[in-house]
DNA sequence: TGCCATCTGGCACAGACTGACGCATGCGGA
DNA sequence: TCCGCATGCGTCAGTCTGTGCCAGATGGCA
């Protein structure tokens, strides 16, 4: 009866092999972002976050390509459920207003979850450390386009515009998050409020043409 | 006499010294963009540039901190020309326009001094790696703050504003650059042309709010 | 000519990352 | 229940980037 319960809960459905693998993978997540925020992220060897797990250092770059990865995970997640919401937003709403709602409502989701913590850790982490925000940014390119994906023919538009679209977003989006981290600010809400007032001054970026 | 001419003309002043340093850097610039368009930059060791200009590796990095470096030194030429030209423009232009004045003035005038070749090379092997990109944005983050500091106060532009021009600005750019790279075209010319139309794109993003 | 600052080479080494090999464990079928 | 196979893991050895240190070579200058 036990047995045939886990068996038809898809969740558990994963043999011990499966189990294991996550066990390790978010133990080494956890290790990593706690050494980095301890010494910083340059200062944590790939060493100290296997030993701390106590798994080999071979076995830390079969969880993660680079050591710029693990502590970028987080920031992958929320971009996957910023993606998600994308998606669900009707054809018919404006392509800058869908990315606005869409990332209000993931920050409602994450703070829902009790996640808001763990993604101000990751953000002051990646403004802590200019190059590790530089790898960001060339990870984030496949999420970049998923973006233009999910907003070409939207409301007609072009996918030219549509690129263009999501790099003025991102920008934003870049501007307000490194006024959020320096506030010092751990609330989401007030990231919103940047990430608000900063789109509200697009208009005011043209009329300087 | 002759001693006293020297003295006076002041690129000539630099001694043997000097300007042997001056031929190695020239040198290890010159191997390393021939080495990394032959087999690309990943393929390209350190050691191979060293050796191809008969240093040590030890020499290499006294002249350049990273192996990136080498490879975005060129653009990094280009950001200075291009700084200087901007801080010409009078105050009563807008500041948009400034920047798109600007990199037209800078393209110009690399084509008269027949870098703009060099400059195409560079530019390639940019969208070519991703990973340097990422450095590049990383490294020219000092030229977006410059830019700021260069525009603020222009026609009373406020700081804030100013930042998030640039930030438009840069993404328009980078649009065109890859747009550029993508058409397999080295003419500056046709650059200058897809940032005129991307450029020409931002009111109707603004509409998508 | 001789002294001093600077440049350079070579060595040793840390840290990120990779390939190969063998062992151990979990999984599925007979 | 037992056996064979797939998979995960540790170990080892090695590459490449980047750095500190010291000794020798070279240029500038009195």
């Amino acid at each position: 009866m036990a047995a045939d319960a886990a068996v038809q809960t898809s969740p558990e459905t994963i043999g011990r092999r499966e189990r294991k693998k996550v066990q390790t993978r978010t133990a080494l997540l956890a290790a990593a972002a706690e050494l980095f925020t301890a010494q910083g992220f340059d200062a944590t060897t790939v060493d100290q976050i296997a030993d701390a797990v106590d798994v080999s250092q071979r076995t830390f770059f079969r969880y993660f390509l680079t050591k710029e990865d693990v502590a970028l995970e987080p920031v992958r997640a929320v971009e996957g459920r910023f993606l998600e919401l994308l998606r669900l937003r009707p054809p018919t709403e404006p392509p800058l207003q869908a990315l606005r709602r869409s990332s209000a409502l993931t920050w409602q989701a994450l703070r829902e979850e009790r996640l808001d913590e763990q993604h101000a850790v990751a953000v002051a982490l990646l403004s802590a450390n200019p190059g590790l925000a530089a790898t960001d940014a060339h990870r984030s390119e496949a999420h970049r386009a998923a973006m233009v994906e999910a907003l070409t023919h939207h409301r007609g538009t072009t996918r030219g515009l549509a690129e263009l679209v999501v790099e003025v977003f991102s920008s934003a989006h870049r501007v307000a998050q490194r006024r959020w981290a320096e506030s010092g600010s751990a609330n989401l809400d007030d990231l919103a409020g940047e990430l608000d007032s900063t789109l509200d001054l697009l208009p005011e970026v043209l009329e300087t043409t």
